[in-house]
DNA sequence: TATGAATGAGGCTTCATTCAT
DNA sequence: GATGAATGAAGCCTCATTCAT
C-alpha cells in the first residue's frame, strides 16, 4: 500500500470515528464522513464496501487492539485486577469517540454488530475470570460481573455524561475495585 | 378517549415495542410497525405526530412507570436496597422487549433519547442512594456506581445475551448485592 | 385491486413501454418513466420492484399474448402458414414499441431477458414447424429458419426501418411466402 | 505508430471485444476492458475517447471489413450469391464475438450505433440486389429480405443460441439457400 | 375514525473520466 | 507512454409522511 493510499484510507478512518460518535452510526451520511475527511463521494468506495463495513472495521481495531492489550498485562503474572481495569479504562479513555461508538452504538446497528459487542464483553469478562481466580482464593462469576458492570459504568456515566477527566475517573476505579475486593492496590 | 380509540393506540403501541426490540429502532419501519398492529400505514399517525414521537412515547412510560413504582417501595421504609434492586429487575424482565429499547437503543437515537436515557439512569441513582444512605453508614457514591454498574450488567449479560430466566436472575442480584453490602437480604 | 390503482399501473406501464422503445432500455432512467407517466419517482416502486423488473413484466405480457393469439389460430384447423404469419405481424405492428424493446433490447439487457427472448424465438419456431409439417408434406427445418428470419426481416427493416403501414408490409409477407411455399393463400 | 503502441491498443481491442460480447455494452465497465486487458484505467483513455468511441471504432472496423470482403468477391464475376453468403457467414462465425456485439448490441447502445447498424443492414441488402439481379432473371426485393432474414436466423439461432459448428451452419445456408433460389450451388 | 395510495426528499452506491506522478 | 488514485455527477431505491376518500 503505498504512502498516499494509506492517508486517505487514515483521512477516512479518522473522520469516520469522529463523525460516529457525534451523530451515531445511523445519522451518519457517507456524505458527512467525506466532508469531514475532505475527499470525494466516490473516495471512500475506494477503501471501504459499505458503510457498514467502515463501521466494522473500525471496531474491530479497538477490539483487537484492547483485547491484545490486556493480554500482554496478563502475561505479566504480577498484574493485579486494578492493573488491568485500568489498562482497560485508560485504553477507553484513550480512544473515547471510538468507544462510545463501539459500547452504545454496536447493540443497535445490526446482528453482526450486536454479536461483535458480545464477544468483546465475553473477552472482556473472561479475562477478569481469569486475573480473579489467579488472585483471589474465593474468586466466583458474580464478582466479574460486579466489576465488569462497574468498568461499564464508569464510562458511561464518568466518561461520557460527567465527562470527567482520567484521574478522577482512575480514582473512582480503586476506590470501588478497594470496596468490591476488599484490597489495596498500587496505582499505576 | 373513547374505547375503540385506546383499542387501537394499544395496539400500535403493543406492535411498536415489539418491532423496535426485535429491529431497533432504525431498522425498524413504520409499515413494520402498522403490519404488525394489523392497521393501515396512515392509522399510525392519528396517534403518533412522528416515528420517533412514539418511541420517546414509549420510553416515558416505562420510564415513569418504573420510578413510580421504586419510589412507592422508597416510601415504605423498610425496604432494603435488595428490595429496591429487585423490584428494579423484575419490572426490566417484565418489560423486558421494551427495556431492550431503552437500555440500548436510547443513545444511539438522537439527542432527545440520550437526554431521556441519562435522566432515567440519574434518577435510578439517586433513589439508590436515598436507600443506601438510610440503610447503611458508611454510603458512598462509588457503592452507587458499583451497583447501578451490576444491574446494568445483569440485564445486559443475564437477560439479552444469556436470555436466564428471572429466578436465576434474582440469585445473581441476591449473591452480588451480598458480596458488594457484607449483609443479608430477605428475598422478596 | 382497485381501479385506481389499476389505472395507475396502466399508466406507468403505458408510459415504460414509450419510454423503453425510444431511449432503449439502458438509457431510460426510472425518472423518465415516472415523469411520461405523470406519477411520482415513489409510485413507480408501489407496482415494481425495479426497472428490470418493469422489463420483465412488459415483454412476458407481449410474450404470453402473442403465443396466445397464434395458438388459437393453430388449433382452427384451417389456417395456414400466411395466416399465422399475417397475425403475427399484424400484432407486433400493434404493439410497434413493445415490440421493438422485446426483439430488440432484450438480448442486450441480460440474461433473464436473453433466456425470455430465446424462449419466444423457440416457441415461434415450434408453430411455425407445427403448421407447416400438417400444411406441406415436404416440411424441413429449413423452411422454419427462413419463415423465421423472413419475419424478423419484415419486422426490422420494413417496420422499424422504413417505417411502412400494415398493408404494404403484408404484401410483402404475401409475397414472400408465395416464393418460399411456392402457394398462394388467401390474404386475411 | 510505434510498435508498443500498437500492442498496448491491440490489447485494449482484443479484451473490449471478449468483454462486451460477454456482458453486452451496457453491462461492460471499461474497468472490466483494463482488467481483462491488463493495462491501468487510464491507459483506455489514451487511445479512446470514451467506450462510446471504442465500440463504434470496434464496429466500423467490423462493418469495413466484411463489406470490403464481399465487395471482392462481387468484383470476381463468377460468384455465386452462395459464394456472398457463405463468405459473410464465415466473417461473422471468425469474429463471433464482435459480431454479436454488431448485431445484437447495437440497435440498444444509442442513436449513432443504431445508424450504423442500419446503414450496414443497407448495404448487404444492396451487395445481395446487386448479385442476384446479375444470377437471377427474376430478382425482386423479397428475395432479398428473405435470404437477408435467413442469414441473421443463421447467426441467431444457430450460432448464438445452438452453437453450432461453421460447417454445420454453412450446410444449412446451403439447404436454404437451395430451397429459396431453386438452385445448386458449388459449396466453397 | 380509518384507510392505503401517492408523494418526494434524501441516501447509498456506481463508474466514466481526469490528472498528477 | 503508462499508471491508478481521486473525482463527482448521476441514478436507483427507500420510507416517513400526507391526504383524499
Amino acid at each position: 500500500m503505498s504512502q498516499s493510499k494509506k492517508n486517505t484510507k487514515q483521512k477516512i478512518f479518522d473522520a469516520a470515528i469522529k463523525t460516529f460518535a457525534e451523530k451515531g452510526f445511523w445519522k451518519t451520511k457517507v456524505s458527512d464522513i467525506v466532508a469531514e475527511a475532505g475527499v470525494a463521494q466516490g473516495t471512500f468506495y475506494l477503501y471501504f464496501n459499505s458503510k457498514d463495513d467502515c463501521l466494522y472495521e473500525l471496531l474491530e481495531y479497538l477490539h483487537k487492539g484492547t483485547l491484545h492489550q490486556i493480554n500482554q498485562l496478563i502475561e505479566n503474572k504480577q498484574s493485579t485486577i486494578f492493573d488491568i481495569c485500568a489498562s482497560f479504562i485508560k485504553r477507553i479513555y484513550q480512544y473515547k469517540m471510538l468507544s462510545k461508538v463501539f459500547l452504545f452504538e454496536a447493540l443497535s446497528s445490526g446482528e453482526k454488530f450486536k454479536n461483535l459487542y458480545f464477544r468483546f464483553k465475553k473477552n472482556i469478562r473472561d479475562m477478569l475470570s481469569k486475573v480473579l481466580s489467579e488472585e483471589t482464593n474465593n474468586y466466583n462469576e458474580t464478582t466479574v460481573s460486579i466489576i465488569s458492570g462497574f468498568l461499564k459504568e464508569l464510562i458511561e456515566y464518568y466518561i461520557l455524561f460527567l465527562n470527567e477527566d482520567l484521574d478522577t475517573i482512575l480514582k473512582h476505579l480503586y476506590e470501588g475495585l478497594e470496596k468490591i475486593e476488599g484490597a489495596r492496590y498500587e496505582k499505576i
